[in-house]
DNA sequence: AGCTAACATGTAATCGATTACAAAGCGCAG
DNA sequence: CTGCGCTTTGTAATCGATTACATGTTAGCT
């Protein structure tokens, strides 16, 4: 390469990675010898001796679940053009176990972590007291209490408030919940943000109303039947995602109940399907594709910067209700 | 690290890499002085040396497509525990123009390649006929024609014979098709198969009743319309994609019209909503998880070989007909 | 002319692991 | 006791790019 230009290695390396402190003539010889030789650049070796690696991993806690791909979709497109990688792990994996997953980290894979999955395995954890060189990391949708990490997330409780001020708004005074995983951040924010809607507006709250669920289509589902047994129901019912709501009418509609005739429901997340739906769905918008990019953005940021200094940010994306028609008024009576 | 131990790097790196051609009590120290030290070898490092990556790359037409995902969930399965990492690229971006792409590849960023996609970056093509050491690369789903890729596959056109025959069976005589987008080997496949199983049944293959579609819910939705503006509509419909069938669906119920009742709807892939939908959609079941593990197997078998000497292989996974509630009997008339 | 500053380029060290090769230690047979 | 072979370990070269430092060249100024 460099005996084909007529330069020196250094040159060369500098004619490619800082073009303006080459002369005119020598760049255009080394670009000429590019091109001719069709050469392209060893990144490893580049990275070996730049100490990082151009990638960033993506801790993803289902692959499968639809919701999660535009969100890597909006990662994708922030980090790509930035020069990164993205690595994508899939934490709910049996290989996933500690050890495993931590050699995903530790900076010779990759220069930075976003997590969609609310944790971090332990023994990235136990580093932190450390103050151990951790790589940075940023949280996306989920996140970890503390506060000690970077995040973008959307107003989960403002988002559960405005489902419920929308059925009250269509005359339910008997409004029920189907929540998310236990233990799951998004599943209490999304609680509370229900139940201080339903407290500001003097309704009941019913314990029996309050089904558990997992985001998935089969609780939803679950969740339907529950309902179907209760000896009195509310005639409205907010799920904490989209697949819930999905799978909740649906098994009403098998049992020959239909949305919103007999229920109205209002789901979370505006996935694709959720306009198709039959009925389509009204549920809280949420930005996906710019929670990964901003995401994306904050982390590489953060991999500019001296790591260490930067304090942790809280980005908020706004959510929207989206009126459609599985909600409806309430039956007079 | 190698000063803790008592021994030279080269011993270290033995009893790391190769534990046994090192002495027991040498291991013991090495092993010893790496958990005291939280040593973690830099890969950056071993990779440049072994001339290898340690990464696939994943070309994913749409990362927004709750299709691709559960595909993607099995490569992950299976290059995950084979200690490679998966590097996902949506060619859909825009940054995914020629030069881009192609710096993914040239074995400096990844050791091989996966393609589900059924195209390949031009500027890698080129490269082909300089015989030009090409990683090897694996076609998932779609393929690129000429057979010179290994890749796995479905029947595409038996399934689309299985959805024709089904609603053959129902006494539908009158059928019609969503297609693809243009150009799309599934959409060439799954047309084909349709037509001959059409013909082989002796039924209509009237020109209208071939709706262009592109795998999209609003396509979908399109169709509908079109079946909507027929003089003699088909009683029955086999959509090329899950998400146009419940596009179609959608736009009819919008209209009135019901499924199956008016119109019955055959669908392709077996999305996860399929199920959930209302009507719950009949359907081609793929093996979409098995489809990535395969794929993932094949192409680190590949890895692992010299390269070159393999000859390309097809792996055609079994496709099945899931009956659910939007397909029935035709009319009498 | 003489001196300095700015620029362009070459030389060689460097990133951190792997590995060819050499050498040392040891056992065993002749 | 010598020599061959085996195991274990160290030395140093290597992977391919980057970059600190040194060197050489030219322009500009007094």
């Amino acid at each position: 390469m460099a005996r084909l230009a007529g330069v020196s290695t250094a040159t060369v390396s500098r004619a490619i990675s800082t073009p303006s402190v080459v002369s005119e003539a020598t760049r255009e010889a080394v670009f000429d010898a590019v091109r001719r030789t069709g050469y392209q650049i060893n990144l490893t070796a580049r990275n070996l001796r730049r100490r990082r690696t151009g990638a960033i991993v993506v801790m993803v806690p289902d692959l499968g679940n639809p919701f999660f791909s535009r969100i890597l979709a909006g990662i994708e497109h922030v980090a790509a053009p930035a020069g990164f990688s993205v690595l994508i792990v899939d934490t709910k994996q049996p290989h996933a176990e500690e050890g495993q997953l931590f050699t995903y980290l530790h900076n010779t894979r990759a220069d930075g972590l976003i997590s969609l999955d609310g944790s971090l395995p332990r023994a990235l954890l136990e580093r932190l007291d450390g103050s151990n060189g951790l790589p940075p990391i940023v949280f996306a949708c989920e996140w970890m209490a503390g506060g000690l990490f970077s995040k973008v997330v959307i107003d989960n409780a403002a988002g559960a408030a405005m489902a419920v001020r929308h059925l009250h708004g269509h005359g339910h005074r008997r409004i029920g919940h189907v929540l998310g995983p236990q233990g799951n951040v998004l599943t209490s924010a999304r609680l509370k943000g229900t139940r201080a809607a339903l407290e500001d507006l003097d309704l009941r709250i019913v314990p029996e109303w309050f089904f558990d669920g997992d985001f998935s289509l089969q609780s939803g589902a679950e969740a339907a039947r529950a309902w179907l047994a209760l000896q009195e129901r509310p005639t409205a019912v907010f799920c904490a995602s989209d697949q819930m709501a999905c799978g909740f009418i649906s098994e009403l509609s098998m049992e020959g109940y239909s949305v919103p005739q007999d229920v109205s429901v209002v789901g979370f997340d505006d996935i694709d399907i959720a306009r198709r739906f039959i009925p389509s769905l009204t549920t809280i918008h949420q930005p996906r594709n710019d929670i990964g990019a901003e995401a994306a953005k904050l982390l590489i940021e953060r991999i500019g910067n001296g790591k260490a200094a930067a304090p942790a940010v809280e980005e908020v994306l706004p959510v929207e209700l989206v009126a459609r028609e599985s909600s409806g008024p309430a039956e007079p009576f």
